[in-house]
DNA sequence: TGTTTCCTGACAGTTAACTGAAAAGGCTGT
DNA sequence: ACAGCCTTTTCAGTTAACTGTCAGGAAACA
């Protein structure tokens, strides 16, 4: 399994590569943001290790390009204990998990495993939806009865973040935040606009309503 | 704030106890967890600040039993210096964060309004209540019998805050406040027709009406 | 029993969300 | 550069859902 650590302590990088390649995966280290997109853009990496507190940049928009652009690599990210509205943010952001500092080694591996098999692992990349709709996170696909469809960039970035968090509602603030860069000061509509397309192709019952808050899956 | 303090070094208590006192906070103090248990029970606490080695009994047991019970009230643990799978164990067990002993008191301060803070913190935990209803606080969701239900935004207003503060009999008056701006003078019953709506989607069971007083869930 | 308190169905005003259509912006190939 | 095609954004009219109020009935209490 291919593996970027995205970290700057440099004590804890290496024990945690140390352990990772002890166990047989192949892990490559950044400490910093920019070299960590370079290498993304290089290699196909099965799992991200992401530390959102960095020197040279917010880790944290590192992932949100990297969901923005389309791209659904797992990423864990690696926060201290007192920044729980780090992992907050990190999880809207698009982590698949997150281990708080310090951490178990071993528990680190479970969680890889575990979501690493949540992805490319066979038993099920599909995640199924009311209205027999089913989605393929990491393959951006999406069967509707079986049939493949396809989204625009926009139309995904909106409906990723839903699928990655069913059941729960979240607010057209943070939708918007899917689409736009943070902070974009949005007057318009534009997420009922797309709730309204992603209803056509999907069919209706797919995402509800949450008058006066948001939507959810 | 009201704070539940578990500790037997009692000269530490006795600092803390003072020094939160001092900063405004309602501070209570157990020394032993089967007191600690019945405190619990009596009252709500917004945090719970945990000695994980006590004498007569293991805290996190208490702090497990707590979660299991579907309580999330946030905890912070207080661990010994050498005492690093404590703090795992601890972690692990739904501590929110930890500190260390020798502690700066200002630190305690710092992580107990991060703590407090929270809530819309993730993973999210499920509270569950009477008669088959599961809350998830941050996710704005509910599950009864296992099915998602949604809340208009009243409703939802009124059920968080008695959910908030399961057990305890909130007055209408004090319902109403999460209905409407301050001191809205409002004349009509809308608390009892917000009750209603929500016992129709909820079931009977959940809240209760105290007569004379007002509901508790 | 009489009195008080609570419950709940119905209704109309209000507000939020939906959606079709058109304008604006991008990308591709010629 | 231009044309053609697709995506994104905006706007406005329509539709759907929520809200607060009231009134009659049911429960609790004394």
């Amino acid at each position: 399994m291919r593996i970027l650590l995205v970290e700057d302590e440099l004590m804890l990088a290496d024990a945690v590569r140390d352990h990772l390649l002890a166990a047989g995966e192949a892990v490559d280290h950044s400490d910093s943001v920019v070299d960590a997109e370079i290498m993304l853009r290089g290699t196909n990496y099965d799992v991200l290790l992401l530390d959102l507190n960095l020197p040279d940049g917010k880790g944290i928009d590192l992932l949100r390009d990297l969901r923005r652009s389309g791209s659904a690599t797992p990423c864990i990210i690696l926060t201290a204990q007192d920044q729980i509205s780090d992992r907050i943010e990190g999880l809207n952001a698009g982590a698949d998990d997150y281990l708080v500092k310090p951490f178990d080694l071993n528990e680190l591996s479970a969680r890889l495993s575990a979501v690493a098999r949540r992805y490319s692992g066979n038993p099920n990349p599909f995640i199924s939806l009311d209205g027999g709709v089913e989605v393929d996170l990491a393959g951006r696909a999406i069967l509707i009865d079986g049939v493949q469809t396809d989204l625009t960039s926009r139309e995904w970035a909106l409906f990723d973040q839903m699928v990655r968090r069913p059941g729960q509602t979240l607010s057209k603030r943070q939708l918007e935040e899917a689409l736009y860069e943070f902070g974009a000061e949005i007057e318009s509509n534009t997420v009922e606009v797309y709730v309204s397309r992603l209803r056509r192709k999907l069919g209706k019952e797919v995402i509800k309503t949450v008058r006066g808050v948001g939507y959810r899956v």
